[in-house]
DNA sequence: TCAAAAGTGTTATCCTTACACCCATGT
DNA sequence: ACATGGGTGTAAGGATAACACTTTTGA
């Protein structure tokens, strides 16, 4: 069968080998105390990342192995985020003798949550705080000034360089749009757009790479090895989108926890405040936990009930919402 | 930068050779009036597919470039779908003989929607109807009798079948979960999760692949190459739930439609029948379209007016929605 | 007593759903 | 006349957002 179908499009093979290696990249999440936080290895900001040999019995066990490996942490839910070429790397540096034996590498990215455990061996790996990479990303305490005294400005003056007027207008909405200018609301979920932009606009530090030219060198937010940043900007509003519509956020909660615990986290990861009282309905009204009957013994203020996840809501229900006007027939 | 990244984890390198054959494979889907369709080549039910070389610049191009040389389509929308490792192809046929030498295959599958076009090539790729494959999807019509007639019985058989009373139950669950059995709704974004239990139960052509023992041979809808239809599968789930929160729909319809070719389309898709009164506002009041001042001359009713996409709502809105109580400080 | 956090009640508003009905055209 | 599809009005019900307020603890 498979036999088949390779000779019946084999006419249209170039003749160029077009083997690739693959990796398999994590972008591993968890939420301790100081704030949402990515696993890194290394001293730079790099993620846990490696091959897929011939020894992993899947990509996602590949992927595991090599956290693990690397960085002592076991991981639990995992997702498949994106996959892509990198472009200009292939063979651009080492290139053998041989131009047919170049080789491209297919990155396979992966978003995990897990819970924050301390491991013993923190001089290899190190939990990195989301919003050093991001620091425009944070709206829990109002807007951030970076926006409006760094990036507004920037943004504009590159809208500005632009050529023709049309150009400049598309490059204001755009920025206006992903940043939300110019009394626009803010949508936290268009992480990837903003580093998009902000990589476009040549105002951090990955998009001048491979320029000597250091024209205007100010850059926002910490650097991280090749793409990662990127990859870290996908997982990050993959996250932010999903724990809107799939109870996603108990993975990275202690088996049991306070309502208010729970709604950090989840400020946390959206950066951005939310309405307690409504949160809270939110949250038991969809059965999503039920109480342990303890209380903490918290430091300060009324002693607040202890709940756990509901395990049962993921085979009662789809959570998959409805936008179409279904009729009954 | 690479090269210290790959030094740093050398250490872990199992020595075994770690490349891979990247194929590309498209889902192409149209909607002409004979209802919603897949692109396939060949006689059998194939999907376009090709190895990723090194003349493509992208993995999309790469894409782009078998489907249109395979079945002379144009693509326009694409997506990425997922990638997977064929983990039972992996050398099982010609294994030994240097193992070191052995192959895996990753495939990265792609969702592209277009307008159905007629082509010269008919010999070549031909539409095929998505619900020849999955009889059990299509509700337009009320529930399928497939269902009760077929899939229901065995189904519960297979439960029946299994040893322990918790994994009976648990697969009776499932069933009924799936496929809206026992009076609960039907959830039509459950196309895969129904075709992977349908394959764990036997009850279709691509699960007997690998025996010989053709025990209870009855299938159910038309088998397609390898796991292509589980592939298809993804493909129509995503687009099923993609429509309810992104205008796509837009990429099936000619540049000028009816509110009921418009409503007759996302019916296809989703395999149940909308409000008729209650869609039209929906559209309308997102602003998802403009008049254009024209009107059908349909052969039977009163003239529809005529309309056309606003590409401007794709500049305007990010159409995300909100899911979280946010406070307005 | 006060600060801090937990928790409840209630209302206005919007969106979704459903039902009922009228309009325009061809046969 | 009537069948077919186009199109509007409106009201019930539920979800969301906002505001006000009470309760329970430790310092």
């Amino acid at each position: 069968m498979r036999d088949k179908e390779k000779a019946s499009r084999s006419d249209a093979r170039s003749g160029e080998a077009h083997n690739a290696s693959v990796d398999l990249i994590a972008v591993v999440v968890a939420v301790p105390n100081q704030g949402p936080s990515v696993l890194t290895v290394g001293q730079g900001s790099t993620l846990p990342s490696g091959p897929f040999e011939l020894g992993h019995r899947s990509l996602q066990s590949g992927l595991r192995a090599w956290v693990e490996h690397q960085t002592g942490q076991q991981l639990g839910y995992i997702e498949q985020l994106y996959t892509f070429a990198d472009s200009d790397r292939a063979g651009a540096d080492s290139d053998r003798a041989g131009e047919r034996h170049r080789q491209r590498v297919i990155s396979i990215s992966y978003l995990a949550l897990t819970r924050a455990e301390h491991a013993a061996d923190e001089a290899r790996r190190a939990w990195r705080r989301w919003y050093d990479y991001f620091p425009w990303e944070d709206h829990r305490s109002g807007i951030p000034p970076i926006i409006s005294e760094v990036l507004r400005p920037r943004l504009l003056a590159w809208a500005d360089n632009a050529g023709l007027d049309p150009l400049k207008r598309e490059r204001r909405r755009r920025a206006a749009f992903a940043f939300g200018l110019d009394g626009r609301d803010w949508n936290e979920e268009l992480v990837l757009q903003r580093y998009e932009l902000l990589y476009e606009a040549a105002l951090i530090e990955e998009a001048m790479r491979g320029s000597e030219a250091t024209a205007s060198p100010p850059i926002s937010g910490t650097a991280m090895t090749a793409d990662h940043r990127r990859i870290l900007a996908t997982g990050v509003a993959r996250l932010r989108s999903k724990i809107k519509y799939r109870p996603v956020v108990f993975e990275l909660m202690p088996p049991v926890f306070t309502l208010l615990q729970l709604q950090r986290t989840v400020e946390a990861l959206s950066g951005r405040l939310v309405h307690k009282p409504n949160f809270r309905r939110l949250i038991e009204q969809q059965d999503l936990v039920e109480e342990t009957g303890e209380t903490t013994a918290d430091t300060v203020g009324r002693p607040a009930k202890l709940f756990r996840f509901r395990h049962a809501v993921l085979d009662e229900r789809a959570v998959a919402g409805t936008k179409l006007p279904l009729s009954r027939t």
